[in-house]
DNA sequence: GTTCTTTCGCTACGAGTCGTAGCGTAACTG
DNA sequence: CAGTTACGCTACGACTCGTAGCGAAAGAAC
């Protein structure tokens, strides 16, 4: 892992890591850099190179999936040395979880006025997304590389599936302030409840697009969410 | 596909498409072929050499993962020259199918006189399946190379993902049977919900093992049970 | 036994990718 | 201005891929 950035660089303007590319969402596009905050001495990193590569390694993903996709390729799709990528990411491993990362940003909790309108929109964010190529491509790949790569594993958990249990925790909450559901009792049961219904929702999704490749219909959808509200869809 | 196999030799004693490999479970291990059928002219490929190589790829699969298993490493672990492999598997992809597709025989519906006992009991063994390692490496890796290439998709479904399926049509009709379940009114619905719930089991222990990495423990498995069985468990 | 057919292990090959190193140049700071 | 850093470019050794050619081994047919 310690591989790239020949001198001591330091680790703070690298998006490898510590910073996730997507923090500065967007700025001037034709000037390279306009975040005005701390800069180091010399030449600044090209922030549209960074938008070049991640945009060309999603397209390549797309197109190539994980095992066609060559460093040499998403760099001159970029326009872009193929040094520059080394210099910025030390794997492609670590490129792809940028590149792919950002698209899961898009996912919100509604709040609606009703727990089974909050899931439907949910599911349906959730597949909308994994219709994409590049989802389709990249989010399978990732997880069977974390598999072995452990500090992949705890990247991947961090920035892709964490982040969507936020989502679960403030459904649950707006339907406990609706009272659809009771209040939690302890915390530890609560997080555990949480955790189930993360898995259910986005194992069951996955699995229906990826693996078994059918769509996921407002007809499932509905069949689906009557599963998860289990006694409150009938009683 | 068309790649090995140079002289035109009939497709029947090749473990690649139509005949899986674990159909002679266990012969004489020394003596190389006992299978007494339709034999050839010359001389025969060693049934021996094909468990060492499916067994390598295994090992192999489950030490190095997708992207470092080179068939190289496979061919002089399994005690076999490399042109050996390509004379038989074509590519990679179909080498890992074969040798992964026969983990899955081993999941049976035991018909313990409950539904929630049913599930909790299949639930258990695919916990378990999942658990091995080789099954963790090579199962995500050959979903996510299933994204890409429509064949081995396909060939993923009738090996490995269709044949569960019958353990949940099996668990419905024995519930059918108790009168804990409703019969079908119509078979397309029956098909439809066998779906759901199959995606529903398989998606679920999959995220919560190979992506959330967290184990399935008893606990677990109950208050999933618990989500499934939904008006079920309480009314 | 002899002959025929097929598979076997071995070696070697061109093509492609990987990740790195070295160079001169461009861009920005003080 | 000098100092610092990133950039594009080229080249490199190491590795894997999938194939081809060879002589030898193992059964089948006679």
């Amino acid at each position: 892992m310690p591989a790239a950035q020949p001198p001591a660089s330091p680790e703070s303007t690298v998006p490898t890591c510590t910073e996730p590319a997507s923090s500065a969402p967007e700025a001037a596009h034709t000037t390279p850099e306009a975040v005005g905050a701390t800069r180091a001495k010399g030449r600044p990193r090209s922030a549209a190179a960074d938008r070049a590569i991640l945009a060309a390694t999603r397209e390549a993903l797309a197109e190539l999936g994980w095992g066609g996709l060559t460093m040499g390729h998403v760099a001159s799709r970029a326009g872009v040395a193929k040094t520059t990528l080394y210099r910025r990411w030390p794997s492609k491993n670590e490129l792809v979880v940028d590149a792919v990362a950002t698209l899961f940003d898009d996912l919100v909790m509604p709040d609606l006025g009703s727990l089974r309108a909050d899931i439907e929109a949910v599911v349906a964010q959730f597949a909308d997304l994994l219709a994409r190529p590049e989802t389709q491509a990249a989010l399978l790949a990732l997880f069977a590389e974390g598999i072995r790569d452990r500090q992949l594993h705890r990247r991947i958990r961090e920035a892709i599936v964490d982040p969507q249990k936020r989502l679960v925790r403030q459904g649950r909450s707006a339907a406990q302030a609706r009272g659809e559901l009771e209040a939690d009792t302890d915390a530890e049961s609560a997080r555990e409840e949480v955790d189930i219904i993360f898995d259910t929702i986005a194992g069951t999704v996955e699995h229906r697009v990826l693996v078994s490749g059918e769509p996921i219909t407002p007809e499932w959808t509905r069949r689906f969410t009557d599963l998860l509200l289990g006694p409150l869809a009938t009683c």
